[in-house]
DNA sequence: ACCTATGTTGATAC
DNA sequence: GGTATCAACATAGG
């Protein structure tokens, strides 16, 4: 279930394997590591090291001595492991000259391996973000805040569960069209927003925030009490209070 | 048993 | 161009 704070732990647990040799790679299978052709990925990497891990929002690359950096995408349910016995759901791994591997572990098989990945449609991290910035990718449109948020290409990093905590902290209601809140506003969303994100880096995952338990059909504001509303806002359930986010 | 789902991409439509 | 919806992936949980 990975968003933003996964993804760190995530590029933790890729340095574990920062310089060890390349023996091996597993990139049989073709639909994680599309557009790339099983072997390809393993020509370009075998017998480097990885130098770097790197993080963008949710995006994952590792830097390596002189081949093409290597770009890993968690999906919905993948994790990195690193020094693991394989298991049958390890969609894509590199193996060590020190007998051991990183395996990106994913039983559902929407996560990614690529070489050469291209973020040039992927947006600013959504924790490091400036003022200015997030003023101007996110405070534009006609299109739903939540959506916005949620829009990899603006920000990056922030997921279905972070966005409702967020705006339920802020006290902004998801529908509000994205360019009609104030500069006071998106200041103030950006504030929050930075602060969920630490908060749910430091607790070990999105799932702990405060509101996200209380996101259940018939659930109630942690806050006032009120009955929560439900809907489906840039193509994923959304939980709010209508009392005390401001529409 | 049936319905829903935390993510991204690419196709399609207005 | 901006916005919206859907299918695809395979499994888990309510």
């Amino acid at each position: 279930m990975p968003e933003l704070p996964e993804a760190e732990r995530a590029r933790q647990q890729i340095e574990r394997a920062l310089g060890r040799e390349i023996v091996a790679v597993d990139d049989a299978d073709s639909y994680v590591c599309r557009p790339h052709a099983p072997g390809e990925i393993a020509a370009a990497l075998t017998g480097r090291r990885l130098t770097q891990a790197n993080r963008r929002g949710k995006f994952l690359w590792a830097e390596t001595d002189g081949g093409p950096d290597l770009g890993l995408h968690l999906g919905m349910a993948g994790r990195i492991v690193i020094d693991e016995e394989p298991v049958g759901w390890d969609r894509f791994a590199l193996e060590f000259a020190d007998g051991g591997r990183l395996a990106l572990r994913d039983k559902r098989r929407l996560g990614r391996a690529v070489i050469e990945p291209d973020f040039d449609h992927v947006g600013p991290d959504a924790a490091e973000v400036s003022r200015a910035i997030f003023r101007e990718r996110v405070g534009r449109g006609a299109i739903a805040l939540k959506a916005r948020l949620l829009d990899q290409g603006s920000i990056s990093g922030v997921g279905n569960l972070l966005a409702d905590e967020t705006l339920w902290r802020a006290r902004l209601s998801p529908t509000r069209p994205a360019g009609t809140l104030s500069e006071e506003e998106l200041d103030h969303l950006r504030r929050v927003l930075r602060a969920a994100t630490r908060d749910a880096i430091r607790k070990g995952g999105v799932h702990t925030g405060t509101f996200i338990g209380h996101r259940t059909r018939g659930g109630h504001c942690p806050r006032c009490k009120s009955e929560l509303e439900r809907a489906t806002i840039g193509g994923r359930t959304t939980f709010w209070c209508p009392a005390c986010q401001k529409s």
